[in-house]
DNA sequence: CCATCAGTACGATAGTTATCGAACTGTGTC
DNA sequence: GACACAGTTCGATAACTATCGTACTGATGG
């Protein structure tokens, strides 16, 4: 694997470092997996992804930035509200990065 | 899941979040992968694992026990040295976290 | 016993980050 | 236009972390 995957790997896991961006994400990803139940396209806007969690708009609007920026989400506007979305891309990778290890 | 699981993930996802500590882990498996095609128990210490990283012992040591607390892998003396394993729980875990993910 | 080798403990430092409050931007509604 | 709403930008601050040099410990070989 060629340096810069690596750090590119570790910007990935630097995004999921945080209790409360990971908790972000993995509410995300339910979300992401309810919406495919229902057979539509998911919309969760930021106040839904925050759920239980204990922070302010700005730190949420923060942690977002994050994760897109470490191409584990995607994000859109529309209308008033910032609709997201996770990027299958990196998560083909982590899955294949955890498959072959012992 | 539970917000201490939540927690003690985030505390995985830390330890593989710096580029040096993830090189080291990267190349833990892929020791740990060699060992495994011998048929043989893997035997790697620091000085191996190290490689082409241009860190320094203190460094190391550092990060070893950083991946060591996060319960990623498993350390043990033998003489001077210092064997290194990855732990067959957590990687499972990673890996249905990333399995049931879209 | 002495030297050497693998790793560790300690203290310092420079850099990074999570979070906040306050002020701002753009979008829809009346 | 005026207001409310969803999210953003900015600046500040307290906390954390990666890395280093130096000094230490414990095991091995002569």
């Amino acid at each position: 694997m060629s340096q810069t995957d690596v750090k590119r790997l570790a910007r990935v896991f630097h995004a999921l470092s945080n209790p409360n961006r990971l908790q972000l994400f993995l509410n995300l990803i339910d979300e992401s997996r309810l919406d495919l139940a229902k057979g539509r396209v998911h919309d969760c806007f930021l106040a839904q992804l925050l759920g239980n969690l204990n922070v302010g708009a700005p730190t949420v609007s923060h942690h977002v930035k994050e994760l897109a920026d470490a191409g584990l989400i995607e994000t859109q506007r529309d209308g008033k509200q910032l609709v997201c979305s996770v990027k299958p891309e990196v998560m083909d990778e982590l899955r294949a990065m955890f498959a072959t290890a012992r």
